[in-house]
Formats: C-alpha cells, structure tokens, sequence
DNA sequence: ACGGTCACG
DNA sequence: ACGTACGTGACCGTC
C-alpha cells in the first residue's frame, strides 16, 4: 500500500474558512472564525486520512512571477480585510503545534509550491493529495497526484482524479491550463479570449486538444466571427494559459523527514484554551501518539508565602516596596461600608507572596504605602481599598490598576470577576480556591493571582482599546463611588416610622375589604391563591396566562378593572405592599445606626451596559411615577450640616446621543432648536404642525422614541400603546420616513455588529453580541435589538460617569463643603451646604452639561428641595 | 433557587 | 414562522 503525502494549500483553506463561517471572536474580542475553520479541516483531514507525511503552503508577497507577466494578474481582488489579515498569525501558531512543516517563498504563490512537492513527492513514492479549494490545482492530478477540493461549506470535500476531472469538464486535468487559457478566469484576472466561455472553450480543447494546436488550425474552428477572435487574440490566449499555469520546476530543497508531523498537545491545549475553542480542546487527544496525556492537570501550587510576624520582617517588606515603587496588593477587607476593617494585606513581593495580618508590629508602616503617592498600587476590586480608607480617614494615593475593573470592561456580561475564572480565562492555569476562612490562605491565592492576571490584562484593554476608558474613567471613578458610598444618604427615621405605620394601617383596612369581596381570607400575596379567587371562585375572564398558572400583574388587573370590586382594592394592595415592603421596612433595616444615612453600594461591574446598579438598598429605584411613591422620596434629606439636596437630571439624553451618533437631520434639528421631542415627532410621524399635535399623539410618539432607543419592532410597540400590530408598524414606517438618519444608523449598527461580534459606545466601551448571527429567530433578534439599544444606553453610561469626576473633582478643587450622594442613571442627586446652593447648582450644571461635546446641546435641569421629593 | 411582580432610568 | 420592547434589584410565595 502506497503512503499518502498530504500537501494544503493554506492560503485558499483559510479564506474558505473565513468567508463560510460567521462571525466568531473570542470573549476579549479577537476574530477566530478563519483560524476555528482552517484548524476543524485540518483535524479532521489528519483523523481521516492519516498520511505519513504532511506539508503547507502560504501565498507569500503580492508580486509574483505573473504579475511581471501580466501587470493585472489578480488585479480585481479585493484587499484581504482586516478581520481575516489578523487571523494568519493565529493559523501559524496553529500549524506549528501540530508541527507541520510551512513552505512559502517570496514571489511564487501557493500553487507553484504545491505543484512543485507534488512531483517530488510522487518522485519519493507517496501518492500526494493535494487539499485545496482552488480550482487551478485540478491541473496537478495525474497517476500519482490527486486534488481534494472542498465544496461548499468547510466540512465536505471532493476528491478528484483523473477520471472526475474528465467527466466534469471534458478535457484532462493537464487541458485544464488551455481551457483557462481560452475562457480566461475573471477571479484571477485572466483576460482569456473575448467572447469565448465555458462551453465553446471545453468544445475547442476537446476538438484540438491545445491551444497551440487550434493556433495552428484556426482554419478549421466552427463559425466565421470565432475564427475572428481567435486569430486577433493569440497573444493573449497564449499570455493567459501561461498564466494559469502552475510552475511544477520550483527550486525547493527539502528531505522527505522534513514532512514527518508531530503534534505537541500542550501547545495545542494551550492554543485552543487562548483562542476559546472549547469543542477543539476535548478533541486533541485523539490526536496525540498514546502516552502523552496530562488532560487532568492538577491545581496550581501556590508559592510559599512568607507571613510576617516581626517589626523587622515588615520593615524588610516594606523596604522593598518603597525601592521598586510599586506593590501588588491585596486587602483582606471585613466588615460593612462604612466601619471597613482589615484582616490583612498580602502584597507580592521578589519573594512571592507575604502576609501582614492587621495590627502585627510594624503595620502601620505597611498601611502607610497606601496613602504615599510615590508607591504605585495593584489590586483587585479598589473601591473596598478605598472604602477602607474613607472609614479609617486614610487617602488612598496611586492606585494604577484593578484587575476586578479590566476584566469587567473586556467582558462586561461576564456574571462574576473570581480570580480562579479569571486565571484560567487568562492565562489557562487552573487555581485551587482555598477556604475562605483562612485570610492569610486566601490572600495568598488572590495576590497570587493579581500578580499574573496583571500583565495580561493591561495587554488586552490595549488591544482592545479599552485603555483610554479604563484609565481615564472606571478606575478612578472607582474612588469617586468609594466616597459616595461612605458617605450615605441621611434618611428621616423618624418619618419613615410614622409612614410605616399609616401605610400599614391602610394596607390592613384593604385587606379586610378584599376579604369581604372574596368572600373568605387568603393570601393575597400567593399569586396562586389570589389566581383562584378571582379565576375561579368569582368566575373572571383569564386574559394572560404565565408558565405556573394565571397572571394577575398589574396588567391584567387593569383589564378587569370595573367588573368586579376586588379589582380596585387589589391595585391599591399591591402598590401600598411594594411600597411598605421594599422600601419603607426595606430602607429601615439598612440606615446605619450611627450615621442615621443608608451607605449603597454602586455595583461598577455588574451591568452589560456600563451603567452602574446600586444594591443593598437599591437607591435607584426609589418610587416616583405614583403619587403614594413619590412620597417615599420625602424621607431622602440632607444630613447635619447641609441644607438641601440638588437633583440635577440630563433631559432626554438617550435621544441626543441617538442624534449625535446618527446626525440624522430632524432629530438633530429639534435639539438645535430645544423642541419637545416627543411633539416633534409626532408632528413627523403624523405629518402635522407641532402647535396640532394632541396628548394622544404626543403619547403614541413618545412611545415610538422609546421604542427606537430599546430596538424597535412593531410588536413590542404595539403591547405598549395598545394599537394593532399592523398600526404599531405603520408608526414606524413613518418614523423612518422623517427619520432616515436614524434608520440608517439603525442598520448600520446592525450590519457591524454581525460582521464584528460586538458593538461600541462613544467612549468605546464594547459588549460582545456571540448570538447576532443566531440562526435561532429569538437570540438573534434579542442581539439585534441590544445591538441598536447599547450604544445609546452605553454612551449615557459613559457621559455620566464622565460628568461624576468631572463634578467630584470641581467640587474637591474649589474646597466646597457640597457632596454627591447618589448617581441614578442620568441624575446626580448632591447634598449642599446653604452657602454653596447657587454655586453648586451652576456648577454641576456646567460640568454635566459640558463633559462632551457632542453635535447637538446637552441641557441638564437643576433642582432644589429641603428633601428629594421637593427637588424635582 | 426560581418565577412573578413591580420599583426605577 | 418565530413571539420581545433596553438595562437593573428587591420582595414575596412556592418548591
């Protein structure tokens, strides 16, 4: 049995695999379609053949013999797009962890090495295949040569000989090169013989069987104005099949050895674990000689630390610090905002990790780095660092990396930032979590892990040019959030109570109502319970339905209000529960009992968005549409000391981004002109003056604004506004008539998105979109609508964090006594001193106002109350 | 732990 | 044909 010599031509694999596969990135944003396909082909290639030797070949510079030839050849080819160029560094890694020899060579393409092996190859007594989905190479196929060709797709693939190529096209494989040589090859740029296709060429070369031949006998060519051409044309039909030919007579000086393969599975582990090809990964054993197997890799050792006890050991450790300026740290922290204290502090040092327990000798000295800005400081998740300092009355100086915050900007949809996902996403090492109950232990695994994730991490802001947004906004709004945290917002206990007991007396007089209506008690609260009251005992029509059982949201109460009284009693029940449970007995059991404020905390790493969300309480979410609600608000008021609180809210800012990043006309002009939006959209939509435009037109078009910021679609709007679907659309329609801006940006959003992977907002922060090209209806038009949605609530997200320092550090530099107590979403709500009020009101005006420039005002509205339901 | 509901932007 | 508006967090009852 002969042995196989397999001979790839890379070049044409990977733009198969390029241009058949959909976007596929890894989470930190690198294209790997081409690199995924090309690799599936050649495992699956060497699974199934086996061949004893194995070699591939690259195009390499774009000026070859041909073009000296013909100055054209391949002229009309589209250059290589970026998302393909970046991957062939990727193929090489590839092709050298399965250790197969590349050829290229400078002036010649793929095709000409291949050719040339071919023969060799034949010459040493293989039987070489060549695999390929390039057409030309069908040229190559004799006895001992056969060409592989892939068909569509990546995964099916032809094999062809002498025979095939004869029943395909008529001729032999060596009359390819004449028929090419008459018909031309638009895809090269082979001219070829004008007026001469497919069919006529495949008619002479059976006929004459060369070129040089019909040359020589045009006379007896069929038909007076082909006779024409060709005799006009020689030349070039002559230039043309030379440049279809593959040159077989290559110098190439190799030993058969050199084609032996020899996979190494830790490099193709590594690879695979680098570039996210989880499904490749299992696979790679398969592929490796027996006995080579470390698939079940232990966890990582963590290096011994050093636990200081001793003045002197400190002093030792700290010395270092200050020598090399710069410390990775760790802080052990415990407690709650705002009475943080530590357990500990691991740093890494030359030695690897140590470990200073809170209070050892000497620890003031290492507590004291924090503040000194001469010592740059690493860490992970910098606002508790701070925190701790704002509750100790330390500053925290010189924080130049958090590798909590990267690994949230390079995939903020990720659910947690852990070390141990984070080394193995990283940097593939699996690390064995200690019990937490030991801070020394568990310092030691996170320094341990801060130490290596650094490095990497820092490299992929870069590359994902995440840098400028990182540095300039998330890590030091982190120490902004820090303070605002620890400062709190003070709460008027003493009416909350008062509240508390009102509400509670009304929700009890509701109950006995609804009771009596249903004619036995329940629990009105069991959805269950309440479903059965009303569906089935009072007998009311079920109108929506969820997985469980009825539905009886608010919605649905709606509905059926006015055909029975329980309805309204209900309605009532549930806003006066919600109100007393989350946020009357809810806010009451988090006011701290010294400060008498409620310290939040603002989750910097938490939405997929860039905005921020605020936990333990939710501060915002405090009530405001519903009269009840708003009086909630009335608890939130300035502490000892200040004298108001200053709500100051972007207006419409979500719709002048939108306007900014579209530069659609309208919409750019009703901002200019500092037009309601909402009245000027339904003077488009409907196509009247503005000063015509009715409540309930003005309704329907805020709705379509909303609906164009979330994604729209006719169904979605059509729910909201209670019109039929077809009406719903035909909303839309028009919109995007007076719109046309934004419906391109629309599109274009779209577009990109499915060709990058993932979207970016004005500042460039970016979320990755891995079901854009779903083939599932429902994941890809969830990722279409998040793909239209992000960028505009993203940039929202950026500009307010943006306008956060931008006002922090006003305040700080004009030494005001005035602070920010809460951020929610497009509002800065500030405690401020009596003395300050019109000074602060301008200029946190000013700075929200004039963070960024975009094309179209941002106007902020600025609010005074002695309270925060007075401040709207 | 999860689904239903509802509070906010 | 598919069947949802985007982004959050807290509380309640049920399992």
């Amino acid at each position: 049995m002969s042995r196989t010599f397999v001979i790839i031509d890379g070049s044409s694999l990977v733009h198969r695999a390029f241009y058949a596969l959909p976007v596929l990135t890894t989470t930190s944003g690198r294209y790997t379609n081409a690199v995924y396909g090309f690799t599936t082909m050649l495992m699956k290639l060497l699974d199934d053949i086996k061949p004893d030797a194995v070699a591939i070949a690259f195009d390499k510079g774009r000026t070859t013999f041909r073009t000296e030839l013909y100055a054209d050849y391949k002229a009309h080819r589209k250059a290589t797009p970026a998302e393909l160029s970046e991957q062939f560094p990727l193929v090489q890694e590839v092709v050298q962890a399965f250790g197969i020899t590349v050829l290229e060579k400078e002036g010649f393409e793929g095709d000409d090495i291949i050719g040339t092996l071919a023969q060799k190859a034949a010459g040493w007594g293989y039987e070489a295949l060549i695999v390929t989905g390039d057409r030309d190479a069908l040229q190559l196929i004799d006895a001992k040569v056969k060409v592989m060709l892939t068909k569509k797709g990546i995964s099916e693939m032809d094999v062809m000989d002498c025979k095939a190529v004869q029943a395909k096209y008529g001729v032999t494989p060596k009359q390819i090169i004449d028929l090419k040589g008459l018909m031309g090859d638009a895809s090269d740029n082979i001219p070829g013989v004008p007026g001469i296709g497919e069919k006529t060429a495949g008619k002479l070369i059976a006929q004459f069987g060369s070129i040089e031949n019909l040359i020589n006998h045009i006379e007896q060519v069929a038909g007076k104005k082909l006779q024409e051409n060709l005799y006009n044309h020689t030349e070039l039909a002559i230039l043309s099949k030379k440049l279809a030919t593959i040159d077989c007579a290559m110098e190439l000086d190799f030993l058969p050895e050199t084609f032996c393969y020899n996979p190494d599975g830790t490099r193709l582990r590594e690879l695979f674990t680098r570039l996210e090809f989880k499904g490749l990964l299992m696979r790679v054993n398969a592929l490796l000689p027996q006995g080579d197997c470390e698939a079940d890799k232990p966890g990582i050792c963590l290096p011994p630390m050093t636990v200081l006890t001793a003045e002197e050991a400190v002093d030792g450790a700290v010395s270092e610090i200050i020598r090399t300026g710069s410390v990775e740290l760790y802080p052990v922290v415990t407690g709650r905002i705002p009475e943080l204290q530590l357990a500990g502090i691991v740093c890494w040092l030359s030695a690897g990790p140590v470990y200073a327990a809170a209070n050892v000798p000497g620890w003031e000295k290492i507590v004291s780095l924090l503040a000194d800005s001469a010592t740059k400081k690493v860490t992970h998740d910098v606002k508790s660092l701070y925190n701790y300092g704002w509750s100790k009355g330390i500053k925290i100086n010189n924080v130049v990396f958090d590798t909590m915050l990267a690994a949230y900007l390079l995939e903020p949809t990720a659910a947690e930032y852990q070390f141990d996902r984070l080394m193995d996403k990283y940097l593939q090492k699996q690390l064995t979590w200690p019990a937490v109950t030991d801070p020394a232990e568990y310092g030691a695994a996170a320094i341990f892990a801060i130490h290596e994730l650094y490095p990497p991490l820092g490299e992929c802001l870069s590359q994902s040019e995440l840098d400028t947004l990182y540095f300039q906004v998330e890590l030091p709004l982190a120490g902004v959030l820090a303070a605002v945290e620890s400062t709190g917002i003070k709460v008027d206990a003493a009416h909350l109570k008062a509240m508390s007991g009102e509400f509670a007396a009304k929700i009890e007089e509701l109950l006995q109502a609804i009771y009596i209506h249903a004619g036995e008690q329940f629990n009105v609260n069991s959805t269950k319970q309440l479903g059965q009251i009303l569906f089935d005992k009072i007998k009311l029509k079920a109108v929506k339905k969820t997985k469980t059982g009825y539905s009886t949201d608010a919605e649905v109460l709606e509905k059926l209000a006015g055909q029975h009284p329980i309805i309204d009693k209900l309605l009532e029940y549930r806003l006066l529960m919600k109100l007393k449970s989350t946020y009357l007995d809810g806010l009451s059991a988090l006011i701290h009992p010294v400060t008498g404020r409620i310290h939040t905390t603002f989750n910097q790493t938490v939405t997929a968005t860039g905005r921020l969300s605020s936990s333990d309480p939710n501060l915002q979410n405090i009530p405001i549409r519903t009269e009840m609600g708003r009086r909630i608000r009335e608890l939130f008021v300035p502490g000892d000391g200040w004298d108001y609180l200053v709500a100051a809210d972007y207006s419409q800012i979500e719709l002048r981004i939108l306007a900014h990043i579209s530069q659609d006309r309208n919409l750019t002009e009703a901002f200019l002109h500092n037009q309601d939006i909402h009245t000027r959209t339904a003077a488009e939509v409907f196509g009247v003056p503005m000063e015509m435009v009715t409540g309930e037109m003005r309704s329907r078009a805020k709705a379509v604004n909303f609906g164009i910021v979330y994604g729209i679609s006719d169904y979605g709007l059509s729910r909201d506004i209670g019109v039929s679907r077809k009406e719903a659309g035909e909303y839309i329609q028009s919109y995007f008539a007076k719109y046309q801006g934004v419906k391109n940006y629309i599109d274009t959003v779209v577009r990109e998105a499915r060709h990058q992977g993932y979207v970016t907002t004005l500042f460039g922060r970016r979320r990755n979109l891995p079901d854009i090209n779903s083939s599932n209806f429902n994941q890809r038009s969830f990722a279409e609508r998040t793909a239209m949605n992000t960028p505009i609530q993203g940039t929202a997200a950026d500009i307010i964090k943006k306008a956060m320092l931008d006002v922090a550090q006003t305040l700080a530099a004009q030494k005001l006594r005035s602070r920010i107590l809460l951020q929610v979403h497009d509002e800065l709500v500030l405690e401020v001193a009596a003395e300050e009020l019109a000074l602060v009101s301008e200029l946190v005006k000013t700075a929200m106002e004039q963070t960024v420039q975009l094309t179209v005002p941002l106007l902020v509205d600025v609010k005074v109350g002695r309270n925060w339901a007075e401040a709207k």
